[in-house]
DNA sequence: TACTAAGCGAGACGGTACGTCCCGTCTTGTC
DNA sequence: GACAAGACGGGACGTACCGTCTCGCTTAGTA
């Protein structure tokens, strides 16, 4: 009936230094908490039970709930955010959306992200920390327009951020409303709008 | 240095009947409270402190914090959403997303909805309220694409919504990352990018 | 599972005078609210849902709870307080502390008086009903006494309303800790030690 | 205006124990709201407020306002309960009676045990516990029978502690009817009813 | 080899807010 | 004018967390 893992001895200090064990622990029990409680049920204190780890060494490494839930999803090792490059513009496209909202969809990620982005809208430094990684992944992912600028798939004057942030936009829009569910036909359709535009 | 309005002659029961009075001075103050204290700082019981209001009755009209956000938001007269119709549809779109950033921007409705999105990702019956009014949204702003195509302006086969979709996506990855001043030049590419997609 | 009688057809005013079923009604409701929830859960508003009276209607007749109860506890016709008059001061007593024991066991009458006298420790007016109604009832019961002294049976120095008080408090300690089963040798013991003191 | 000591630097944790100082301030603010606003204006938030503690603080160690009252009423060192020795019961007696109405009378004690018998009523848990306290005075206030029996002085049949439970009840009925102001004339003529009875 | 310093689990602390229950008052519309 | 009904401002309830603190411990690195 408790949360915490009785089986396990009750990690302690290992000297004046990190214990990586409690860091994992903490990260562990914190992803476990969100996901089985949601986002109303998640508070350090019941982290800390979870993770049977003392509260003060949470705040002595992450400040806020928002940073937490920032490390639970960075370490996840299943987020592999496709690059793609298959040399043509609209299959990157395709595999860069449907990459993104798979990756929502599976094991709770897109949990853990929803939430992260909840919590950040009432902390202002993690809402900081929050859009500077989505300034870089969108930078990253401009690459994908770069290249196809290069290959001449793209006019030059279309700023190669604007496609990442038009398609990752969508893609929050669906997380946060709780529509992942997307079709191909309808990612077809987002990203064809996108290259080919929707006049006749 | 108090919150409450102390001229205020201290309302009262006006019987078995709600009283508006009461109920424009809680979401008169729960706007109050956001916009001065911030997502934080927002709580029933500061409202209720404010408003000089029992938070009995806050709860009696209102399931939840997420609850009265939806209402501040929808009871602001300032919110005219733009249903243009300028015969264009490159005008009407550009109209739409401007609009939709311009009403964000100004006093304080950006922070507002920002706010409702975020409680609205721990109290699933809020998020739901929040969908269908989404969806609602979505299919008023389908019109200009719908009359768009009666003219010929639109191919047959694009989704309605879809146009108002992404825009109104952009508007919120905006809003949600703090980058709500959005050029005319960046409004412009982001409609010619719908419009007329992005290849040469 | 509601509390109130749905059977009942909701009782209307009678027009500007006081209505006795709805007085009855709040009467029975308030002593089956204490008896099934216990002093901590009586309360008005309880006793309204259950007597389906509005709470106006019992604060216009009772100022306080402890008024209530104490009309709650006077009307109950089952209440006979003895003033027994065997012609034997013995039997007097023990009659009457046996008596008053007894009616306290039975049908919730303790319960009713145990409430009643802690409700007004926290009601300056309540308890000084309280107190007169002691006094009275002292009063009554020094009879006992009187008579006894004009028989000869006890000493005419004695002050009437002391052995009452005695036999009375002894009772109210039962009652307030819950000890109320009083074996018929206790009760002469009790007698026998006033009557005959405890010297050999 | 304020009801907490505003000299008092705030006491904090003193580790994963508990803080005697807060334990302390918290008896003397339960003591002082009681004594200033009555068993009507007791409250676990006063107490708080006044102690300048947290409610869990006060939780954590009082499971109920009627544990937190009999603590108040145990701590206060100026309750010396006399086990009177003077080699002659009456005199025990009298001197029993008489400390225990005094010091009643003295320093709030009486109001505070009044309340705690007040609030035990509506608590099961507290009435135990107060039962088991006053079994426990009665078993010790025996002992002066006791002796008198061993020297002859009372009836070897006579149950050692119904003599202090008379005394003691009689003291309890004048306590919670507000007439704690008892002459040494009636002291005596109670000790001399139940030592030599009232029979000619 | 002893000492220092920092990390650790634990949990109490002063607080704030939660959502609920009840207080006593008020007003409405019916009788 | 009494009645059922129920909303009102307000206050207290008992609980969950917040972020901070001190404790007693364990160990790594320094002296």
């Amino acid at each position: 009936m408790t949360e915490t893992d009785e089986t396990s001895p009750a990690r302690r200090s290992i000297g004046a230094t990190r214990n990586p064990a409690s860091q994992d622990a903490i990260l562990a029990a914190a992803e476990a908490v969100l996901l089985e409680n949601g986002l109303g049920g998640f508070s350090i204190e019941a982290v800390a039970r979870r993770a049977r780890a003392g509260k003060p060494t949470i705040y002595r490494w992450w400040p806020s709930q928002a940073a937490l839930l920032f490390d639970v999803y960075h370490n996840r090792k299943r987020i592999n955010f496709i690059h793609p490059d298959t040399g043509n513009v609209r299959d990157d496209l395709r595999a860069y959306l449907s990459g993104l909202l798979q990756t929502w969809r599976e094991g709770g990620s897109g949990e853990v992200f929803r939430s992260l982005v909840a919590k950040a809208q009432g902390e202002p430094a993690a809402l900081a920390a929050l859009s500077a990684y989505m300034a870089e992944r969108r930078e990253q992912s401009g690459r994908i327009i770069e290249k196809a600028q290069a290959r001449g798939e793209v006019r030059a004057d279309v700023p190669p951020t604007l496609v990442p942030e038009l398609l990752s936009s969508f893609a929050w829009g669906r997380l946060l409303t709780e529509r992942l569910e997307v079709s191909d036909a309808e990612i077809d359709a987002v990203v064809d709008a996108v290259l080919s535009g929707i006049k006749p």
